[in-house]
DNA sequence: TTGTACGCGTTATCAT
DNA sequence: ATGATAACGCGTACAA
């Protein structure tokens, strides 16, 4: 006891060598049917499992991905998280995750410790500025980043038009007679938040009409910093008449305080959502984003990469990649024509 | 290029052994400071980054945990993993993530990649009934039981206390002159499903009225199970005043249906929730769990049990152990007295 | 059809 | 304070 059955265990209890024990769980197809079900049998009986670091070693490249994000409670990150993993387990591989909540030392421990375990890959979402060091980790393995898109990062990416998901939804509320629009947004050190203040003063622009500026409240992606946004923006003289959210955390805080200062939705104010957490499918008109489609691509993106790059030799003339999906606007009964 | 660093590559740039190269880089105490200097210089300018497998192999332990749940989009599964992400990331591990979606056969699968990586412990929140092979292959190493209860599994235990739990919820409608309460829950081959039935139950015995059977539904604890379930019910020639949820996706599903037949909560129905999925704060009076500190404990308690483990040579006639964590009742707007 | 032998990158033991 | 060497479990080129 306290053994782990070895392929040697195996050879000396069926006198037989390593290799054919080796080769006959692998159904190498010179060995005797006959000797295989013996291997088999023992291996079945013994409890033997295979111990897939030395098989990596040996080979030279693991079956391991490396999954980085910020935050998995985060409704999105966990459909991404539970796309990639089905993915990786459809082809073999299993997925070690890190969460960084966006601190960017955090994110470089957990990076160098995936690159120690020798990762085949990395998909990353990256924190907004991320240590030098990071850069180099990543850059050892195929890597595509999610989302958010960093140009020092030389990697393929996959996200959404972060402007057209914007405009658009701004330009419904537009549509509806709405002026005084407020927007709750990510910080611009995100290229995220860049593209989607972006896009919702595109909606602006496109309408002939100027930009509120002084109903735009940027910070960081959580929920507390949304909540405060928005009492902000209440107190004003000039009380917005609608409002946009610019991610799915900040979502979550407008509802909130919204709920907790017993504003009616949409008689008191319009609101755009951003995400499909599954509980504001009831109401909530929000800016629907196609997590599992970008998880799924990415993944065999990133899978068919690793393949690749085991024949040719270095295929690292890779061109900069980019794969746009499209957000879509879902309507539902949180937005109303103004003074309704 | 094409080529990782190694010892034997530092060794041979700096003329040195390497032996002293390792015992440099881990800080051995023997090793003079100006060789530390040097090795560390040039493991740094090199890129030098250690092999964990190798490390493993050597050592005979992982630094890899296996994460197994049903399906990390579920709010509570995935407080439970960021938990326990960090719990690791503390203890300089890793954290493997299997969703199995509660199908033995993929959870096998994947128990058995997690084997072959040689995890250093399990976490698991088993299927209802998992293959043979998976509970022998779990037995392989430490393991703790998160949530749900297989007695087969004979590993420590953490949950909550699930009949105290729905005794509450169910006893706080009953308090306010329910009695026509329905109840959409898991089916009983879950320990959870048993336990949150049994403690709705006790709530009207306690209150020495019969259980309205015919109001009570048990399925798949998925969304649309819940939607279907809560349409039945209300179809009923004795519509219930009350509902109460036994799982999160089943609450989430019978939200959906009653926004989908524009039923007012609490006006047309009282609802308890369960779980604390961030958006129904607002509003839901819900059985609120403790998803994170039944993370963390679960974590240290194997994180120490697998340290404890590899000093004495084998504790296995380790008492079954079980750690009740206890759900609180948050209230709030969705309950109401009845025929108010 | 099967066996022998080497090496993957580390760490630990024993020597110097 | 440093070096030589064995061993961890596996896969494969080469030999028989």
């Amino acid at each position: 006891m306290g053994h782990e059955t070895t392929l040697k265990d195996l050879a000396r209890a069926l006198d037989l060598s390593i290799s054919t024990v080796a080769r006959a769980l692998s159904d190498h197809p010179q060995i005797s049917e006959q000797t295989k079900a013996r291997v088999r049998a023992a291996a079945s009986v013994s409890g033997y499992v295979a111990h897939s670091a030395a098989r990596a070693m040996r080979r030279g490249h693991s079956t391991l991905i490396g999954l980085i994000i910020p935050d998995v409670e985060n409704e999105f990150y966990g459909t991404l998280a539970k796309g990639l993993a089905q993915c990786c387990d459809q082809a073999g591989f299993q997925m070690l995750l890190a969460i960084t909540e966006d601190d960017p030392v955090s994110e470089e421990r957990q990076v160098r410790a995936l690159s120690e375990a020798r990762v085949a890959g990395f998909v990353v979402v990256p924190s907004p500025k991320p240590l030098r060091a990071t850069f180099g980790l990543l850059a050892r393995g195929p890597c595509v980043q999610l989302i958010r898109r960093l140009d020092e990062l030389a990697a393929p990416w996959f996200g959404i038009d972060e402007e057209a998901a914007l405009r658009e939804a701004t330009g419904h509320l537009l549509g509806q007679g709405h002026r005084r629009i407020a927007y709750v947004g990510g910080s611009l050190d995100l290229s995220t938040g860049r593209g989607r203040l972006r896009g919702f003063e595109q909606a602006f622009e496109a309408a002939g009409l100027s930009v509120p500026h002084h109903l735009v409240r940027l910070g960081r992606p959580r929920r507390d910093f949304a909540s405060d946004a928005f009492s902000s923006l209440w107190g004003q003289p000039e009380q917005p008449t609608a409002v946009v959210t610019g991610g799915a955390r900040l979502c979550a805080g407008v509802l909130e305080v919204l709920g907790r200062m017993g504003l009616k939705i949409p008689a008191d104010i319009s609101v755009v959502g951003f995400g499909d957490a599954p509980w504001w499918y009831t109401a909530l008109t929000t800016i629907s984003l196609p997590a599992r489609e970008i998880a799924i691509a990415s993944g065999e993106f990133l899978l068919r990469r690793i393949r690749d790059g085991r024949r040719e030799a270095d295929s690292q003339n890779t061109p900069v990649y980019q794969a746009i999906h499209r957000s879509s606007l879902v309507l539902r009964a949180s937005t109303a024509p103004v003074g309704t």
